[in-house]
DNA sequence: CTGAAAGCGCTTACAG
DNA sequence: CTGAAAGCGCTTACAG
């Protein structure tokens, strides 16, 4: 135990090989180690025997290119920041595995920031990870904070004109990956039509918001799709009730959620307008349906189906199971790293291609 | 909108400003500048007149010293490795939002890196990001891979003799963070004693590895200290089923659970010997133990009591929501950035400050 | 086809 | 108290 740690304290770490210890070894100059070792392209001046030899030599010493001498030079640092309220929030935390499991395969790695503090004490460091971020010389920018959040994007563009939104309000102009919302709610009625629910409702925090008015768009498209009358009595809007939605308590580490609307909603969907299904807002509205319904005595799926969005973490946990929309983050994820790399070659999408639209997945459970 | 593009595209980026910048303005040579904004403790060489002149001039200039630059004369990176399993997991997505706050605190960035992809494509990441982190020249390492997964900590360990563990199963010797779960037990014994449960059932993934015996060390001490008898039949052991855990399917994209095991769980303790409250491996077999109960017709928490653990992001959207215990990761992250800051400035910690025990905390809800 | 040398932006031992 | 200069490990224009 003791020797252990006796070991790590006199024993120095090898000193990782330099360009000119390769170049010594296989007896050439630095010029042409670097050219062989370092270089991405063909290099055709030098002669592949040299250049094997090179090869041999580097592999012999383990050699690796020190970043930080070729970032002096002027070459890229393959360091892609990734901007984010909060890492740890399951909606965002699978996106920042995937980002950096696609990043990983460009030969990049991420530097993560969380933009807002834990709000105890709060602090929005929205402009202070984006001097960090300049500093750093990242390649690029990755900003996938919530909307809702303040911060300077202007100004984060400006300074990183390789910047990726996702699902943030952005900037006119610049490139964003967003969840295909229409989709999403199209989906959801489809699928519980084909289950033959008739009168389908739908609970929305908002309609006002164009986020919230793609929900409405493809709830009307897909009614009609299916032949099903649109009565607006089964549309619930949460506007007027504030802002709903999961908030964590960090006094008592608790999730809140206003309840008293869902019971409204209820009310308005099921008790007056006799809905036999529901598509919730998200995830978290679905999971306080459930506990409402059920403590209401209405039975889910029997009496009434229900469809959340976001495929969280808990909908495999709700009692029953959440049958909901997977935000299919693995390919939004790789969409973001591929446009970003373009971006970094200097090819900068094509108006056209500035908003990339994810489609989303609808997971079956047992709500529906 | 095209115009902002074409903006971007046309206008170079401002070169920032460097040290002989800052020289010039001011009127001094290189070095004295350098030792004035750069060097971290007091500098009695330059006069106050001269050293102000200088930061003056370094604010107008908005100068910050290039870390490529200094990196390579041998400074520290101020740039911390991260190793996770999956950071998108909300049982660590957490402690990794933490650690980066923490860090930042620090100044330091923390770069992030998963060390199990997808495992449709599985391949194990953790050797080649130790081998990144020493390219980098990170100043040191977290590592908060499960201990289940493979990766050869000793050569982590070599290569970064700065590494700081998180439940994992680490190096003898090395400084590892862990939580106290002999206490965790203790706090939901106590907790079920007081509000009147006399048959306080364990239901445990096993009672082998030394952090399974924890638990059941935690369970007999409090039975003790609350003046109950210990009753074996009350220990329901799920090590002869396998590995009972929440497995994500990554084909359907849901989470799957033996649930057979918890019937017999069930069986074994509410059934056969009368408990009146459980204290489950953590909240994945509370999740699981709450929807079998009430398929069962066991009410929870009037027939039976339950308390989980780890205060996952779904105890508050079970139904009821659960009594657990929060792992306490802010405290746990600024813990280990504290230690690593430590090893840094070559303050290896005391042989008795190698395993540092978090204090979990019980999160009262209503399943208790 | 190959090598010597300048320079990226810092830090620091050394000389004044 | 201050400055000139070497050097960290690369890349690249230039000279052979």
């Amino acid at each position: 135990m003791s020797l252990q740690r006796l070991d790590r304290e006199t024993t120095a770490l090898p000193r990782p090989a330099r360009l000119i210890d390769v170049a010594r070894l296989a007896k050439v100059s630095c010029s042409v180690a670097g050219l062989v070792l370092n270089k991405g392209g063909g290099n055709s001046r030098v002669s592949e025997a040299t250049a094997e030899r090179i090869r041999q030599a580097g592999k012999a010493l383990n050699y690796h290119p020190n970043p930080a001498a070729r970032l002096l030079r002027g070459k890229r640092s393959y360091t892609l920041g990734l901007m984010v309220a909060s890492a740890g929030d399951p909606l965002r935390s699978f996106l920042v595995e995937y980002i950096d499991v696609e990043a990983a395969k460009s030969g990049c790695q991420v530097l993560i920031a969380n933009t807002v503090g834990n709000p105890k004490v709060y602090s929005n460091r929205f402009d202070t990870v984006v001097e960090d971020f300049t500093r750093r010389r990242v390649d690029g920018v990755f900003c996938a904070v919530h909307h809702y959040w303040e911060g300077d994007r202007a100004a984060l563009l400006a300074a990183h004109p390789n910047t990726v939104f996702y699902e943030d309000r952005g900037i006119v102009g610049a490139p964003v990956v967003l969840v295909d919302r229409a989709e999403a709610v199209r989906l959801a009625v489809r699928h519980l039509a084909q289950r033959g629910r008739q009168r389908i409702g739908l609970a929305v925090m908002g309609v006002t918001r164009p986020e919230h008015r793609a929900r409405l768009d493809g709830y009307r498209d897909e009614l009609a799709a299916q032949g099903l009358a649109v009565d607006t009595r089964l549309v619930f809007n949460g506007e007027p009730f504030g802002l709903v939605c999961a908030m964590k308590d960090h006094q008592t580490g608790k999730w809140d959620f206003p309840e008293i609307v869902i019971d409204r909603a209820i009310d308005q969907l099921v008790g007056d307008n006799s809905a036999d299904a529901i598509v919730a807002h998200d995830d978290f509205w679905a999971a306080a349906l459930l506990r409402r319904l059920r403590a209401r005595g209405i039975r889910v799926p029997s009496d009434v189906a229900l469809v959340g969005y976001s495929n969280h973490y808990l909908a495999d946990w709700t009692d029953p199971p959440l049958t909901t929309l997977d935000l299919s983050h693995e390919a939004a994820a790789r969409q973001m790293v591929l446009m970003l790399e373009q971006m970094i070659h200097g090819r900068a999408p094509a108006p056209d291609e500035w908003r990339v639209m994810i489609q989303p997945k609808l997971i079956v459970r047992e709500s529906t």
